[in-house]
DNA sequence: TTTTGTGAAAATCTTCACAGCG
DNA sequence: CGCTGTGAAGATTTTCACAAAA
């Protein structure tokens, strides 16, 4: 399975669930194209590797597309999650509206910090690292998102895993190290300026088409 | 220039950084390889492609490929930069200490919501949009951070260009689209949750080396 | 006639194997 | 020796060209 693939599957999800919304029913290749930034050849392509037909002078029909997409990514399950750390990344993170589309549910914000707990952090109460273990257990959660300090990280990191945690999704400022049977997703807003920078530095200026 | 080079690039800068930070003065491509994740040949076709070289049974000078890497990405120069947005990812963004040393300078930070206008962020007094243009062009900013609601996004950042910024870094939930003489950087945290559960979802089980 | 589907070619990226140097 | 440097081989990813279908 191509790897490079799942950057642009997620991709994918979102114009089709975006476009299933404003009623649109199929969308074509070119189309997704476009927006993922890809060459049409590849959208086909990789339809054909998730497993999703399509009809010529139609396109891809929205709601197989999406249904496939879920599946694929694993969004039709319920997928719990933590986070630990409610700084002003950590409750903006608790709070982002947006994550129900893919089936995450946060069921618990954390913080070491006593004057943080009892506080509400858009619908949650922040609680104590104590209670951690037995909402990961009660809830069966299998992700846990980091926003705590970079200098307590990767302990924080291997604590959860030895509780049952298999994906991690970090906003410290470093990149934390798992064992192979657990996912790991360096956010690193850090290296992201980095890169913009470069970019900025680097953009193409505007020239004419080649004859 | 390879572009999955440019990817690696901020990491080798993040791991450089920390190893002068930490009075190290030289780092092999075995140890550079193991943070970024690759193997250690490439990280020496990657030093030569920026132009660092290394000395056998030593490795490279920390000093010497900080400063390269500085120059490639363009580090060198004050990158300033604005935050139009300040809900919860904007403020924290704002005060987000990891940037310094990437060069990236928050000079303003705006908000077309009055009520939160006059508010402290960190060390910045939210503006009113109004103030906007004249920050852009006091300070020659050319990056702008945009953390405001999805559906206004597009167009403030098609007025953003049209004042002069050159680089956007975008964390609405939408892609952006911009000419092709600006970058931009689309963050979206839905796709990188998607992502996130299907790395969950498929997880290498730890399976016993082949024979 | 537009849009999908796909084998073959091209480009890119990564690893291998080993030469070279301190 | 241990680690860098690099040409050649290998794997992967992307594009091209065109057949097929509605």
């Amino acid at each position: 399975m191509p790897k490079a693939l799942i950057e642009r599957v997620a991709r994918y999800h979102q114009i089709a669930s975006r476009a299933g919304e404003s009623g649109q029913s199929q969308v074509s290749s070119a189309e997704l194209a476009e927006y993922v930034g890809v060459d049409a050849t590849m959208v086909r392509k990789d339809m054909a590797i998730i497993g999703v037909g399509g009809r010529p002078k139609v396109g891809y029909f929205v709601g197989d597309l999406l249904a496939r997409l879920n599946d694929v990514l694993g969004l039709s399950r319920r997928n719990e999650a933590i986070v630990i750390g409610c700084g002003g990344l950590g409750s903006a993170i608790a709070r982002y509206p947006g994550f129900a589309r893919y089936g995450l549910k946060i069921v618990g914000v954390f913080d070491s910090d006593f004057s943080k707990v009892g506080q509400l952090v858009g619908e949650h109460r922040v609680l104590p690292m104590e209670k951690c273990k037995s909402v990961i257990e009660v809830f069966g959660v299998r992700i846990a998102i980091i926003t705590a300090p970079g200098s307590r990280a990767q302990q924080l990191c291997d604590w959860l895993i030895t509780r049952g945690i298999v994906g991690i999704w970090n906003f410290a400022p470093v990149d934390l190290r798992v064992p192979p049977n657990v996912a790991v997703r360096n956010e690193n807003l850090g290296i992201g300026a980095a890169q913009l920078i470069y970019h900025v530095n680097n953009r193409t200026t505007p020239t004419a088409p080649a004859p």
